[in-house]
DNA sequence: ATAAAACCTCAAGTAAGGTTGAGGTAAAGC
DNA sequence: GCTTTACCTCAACCTTACTTGAGGTTTTAT
């Protein structure tokens, strides 16, 4: 039987709502670590519960792995992180929330202004420029992947 | 030299913003189409211009290709669609986005506490009891033990 | 002591949303 | 007429985030 400080990787995936495999997968890019036992089997300190559960947290923000592995680096590893630490984490991600979330209600009202009313079909269309006078000179059709925030 | 209502690939992939390589993946999917000139060129109507750019608008509210193509479906396919074919689409989406900035919103006013707090274990964190159906970046909804994640 | 459950590695597969390249044809410009 | 640009098909590849499976070992339970 192991003690609580020392997790089988079974322990961590179901106290944390994940497969094994998705452990593996972690821990092969970087996010999460472990040590081995005598009989080569992935062990656990209670530490990696809370990772785990701030990188799902970070995802539905909509961060990559790629960074949530680098906002995780910047946690010390002399220590186990305390409140402040993943407090500084959590606030570098809100302000991202922040920013999506204007990006989405800036598209929202031109959902509503453009493509709502007809306008697509209008020059000063923010989703959608007109087709005939721009045909033959500028860019023509311009997307807002300019200013998206998400792509 | 083709007149406008006879429009190459090159000129639709230029007007929309898009590649090439692009039309051919969303006419390989049936998201649109076009019909061939004597060479086997494509060719397309002006119509594809609002296609794509609508099908991008909706990227943007995060629908996915498959439901971009089961709302375009149900455009007319007897007459070019008009202002209130386009509403109905759009109305749908905007609700779509609405719900999804509710849950950002939702995710944000929770983030910090959760994360620097450790309520990420517990039955009533609002990061996990949210709709995990609207958090449609990322991966579904994570199940968390509700009894025992971090201690 | 033995069987079942849990764990291991490594390779391959999945899904979305495209992109890239090879080898060849068509259209446009001078 | 010749050359460059644009277009064609088909297959393979890319990225993210994992999952699945095969074949084999370790732990745990009875």
């Amino acid at each position: 039987m192991v003690d609580d400080a020392n997790l089988t990787i079974g322990k961590v995936a179901k106290r944390c709502g994940v497969k094994v495999s998705t452990l593996h997968f972690y821990e092969e890019k970087g996010l999460i670590r472990s040590w081995r036992n005598q009989g080569n089997q992935r062990r656990y300190k209670k530490d990696v519960l809370r990772r785990v559960s701030v990188i799902k947290a970070a995802q539905k923000v909509g961060i990559s792995l790629a960074d949530i592995k680098k906002a995780l680096a910047t946690l010390p590893n002399n220590r186990t992180p305390d409140k402040e630490d993943w407090l500084a984490l959590s606030t570098n991600w809100r302000d991202e929330l922040t920013a999506k979330i204007n990006y989405l209600e800036k598209l929202r009202s031109s959902l509503n202004g453009c493509i709502g009313c007809g306008c697509l079909s209008m020059s000063n269309c923010p989703i959608y420029n007109a087709d005939d006078k721009l045909a033959s000179e500028g860019p023509g059709a311009v997307l807002l992947d300019r200013n998206s925030v998400l792509n």
